[in-house]
DNA sequence: CGGCAATTTGAAGGCGCTCAAAAGTAGTGG
DNA sequence: CCACTACTTTTGAGCGCCTTCAAATTGCCG
């Protein structure tokens, strides 16, 4: 199972912040050690230059944008072994950060034209496919729909299993679901009434009842 | 500016439906001629086998998903030059329809692995960001903004002029942006008494405050 | 002109938000 | 180990935006 835990001591908790633009190992080979992030930690910001990709090692990791009033989406999650960063040109359009201690290994492409473009395709058009199932979420489920989709995507995500690790905060749920927190605790709450699942901790959800929440997500 | 009336006669008003999976043109060139759907007319369904991309000649198409009880979700509308019909396995995850006459070259792969993906991943890239900043518009934004970003969205796809040609309906409006028929009925309306736009017809609308618009759109 | 569909307009209600306060959790230091 | 603090989460009450349902109007094409 990925290792979501938030306050897991990493295998390396020196090197607080990597420095972007250093040469790393081509993908695919694990020579090149892995760069830690503390839980909240900057991994890009919108408007720096990008041109790496990024491999989730272990940890969680939040994609998302802000508006000038400070409403912020998060368009993705990402666990172990997902890959993130893709941009069209050579500036970021979106904030990544790390949402518990993560490790990230680092990819320098010269250029999305490269020799690696046919590894890529398959990885970048998985994250388009994950975005636009999202949209039909944001645009036409309702609050409980949106929180038991999020649940079961969550749980298939670590295996299938019926405990399921949350490494984000309520606030994060909220910002990638498009409510408010207060909503998403309110919806937990009436699941947990309702017997679908249960809340052993603040970061876990056990699944009680698999076909129910299938039902509620739609 | 492109093509978008919907009533307009096209070049070639017979093949009323393409025969996918029929070897076509490389990419770039532009022997082969475009394909014509007529409005309505499907391009490809959910479950059915994919593998080609499209490219939009002229006229527009609608990307959408279903949900059991007929909630729809647009998640993309394509126009002149745009290519769509990106796909993880070798199944469509969307159906894709043109919404008024329109022309499609079709573009036959083998494997999405193969040797153009150089070409496809930068356009693939394209849709994902577009597909990203539409997740923050139905995650974060309101009625208003909805509907104001959107026009400003079509208006520079089609050269960033003032009169913008809408070739969808209010429906498709709406399940674009995650509300109801009515709701964009009514924000259109406001826009109009507040003289931020003018609407000559009803698949036109002039921007007569730019300014105000931006901002509305936030 | 007449018929049908799309769009607009109106009225009422509900879902999720806002504001507020209580309860729970975690980290720190005595 | 417990007290203290700061933060997150939960719970409550009231409201507002958008939806739902309904009807009028407009636009289109025979």
């Amino acid at each position: 199972m990925a290792n979501l835990e938030t306050h897991r001591i990493p295998p390396r908790a020196d090197s607080a912040r990597p420095v972007r633009g250093e040469v790393c190992s081509p993908f695919g080979a694990s020579a090149q050690a892995p760069v830690f992030f503390p839980a909240g930690k900057e991994i890009y910001a919108q408007g720096e230059k990008s041109g790496n990709l990024y491999k989730v090692e272990f940890g969680a990791v939040r994609v998302y944008r802000l508006l000038a009033d400070g409403r912020r989406q998060i368009s993705a999650f990402h666990l172990a072994d997902e890959v993130f960063g893709f941009e069209t040109d050579s500036t970021h359009h979106f904030f990544a950060e790390a949402i518990c201690g993560t490790g990230i290994r680092v990819l320098r492409l010269s250029s999305f034209r490269d020799e690696r473009a046919g590894e890529l395709l398959p990885m970048a058009l998985e994250g388009l496919i994950r975005t636009q199932e999202h949209l039909l979420v944001l645009g036409r489920q309702n609050a409980v729909e949106r929180v038991a989709a999020f649940i079961a995507d969550m749980s298939e995500r670590q295996g299938g299993l019926p405990q399921v690790e949350l490494p984000m905060s309520r606030a994060d749920i909220a910002d990638y679901l498009g409510l408010t927190i207060e909503t998403v605790s309110r919806i937990f709450t009436r699941l947990k009434h309702k017997d679908v699942i249960r809340l052993p901790n603040l970061r876990s959800v056990e699944i009680v009842k698999w076909q129910v929440l299938q039902e509620l997500a739609s």
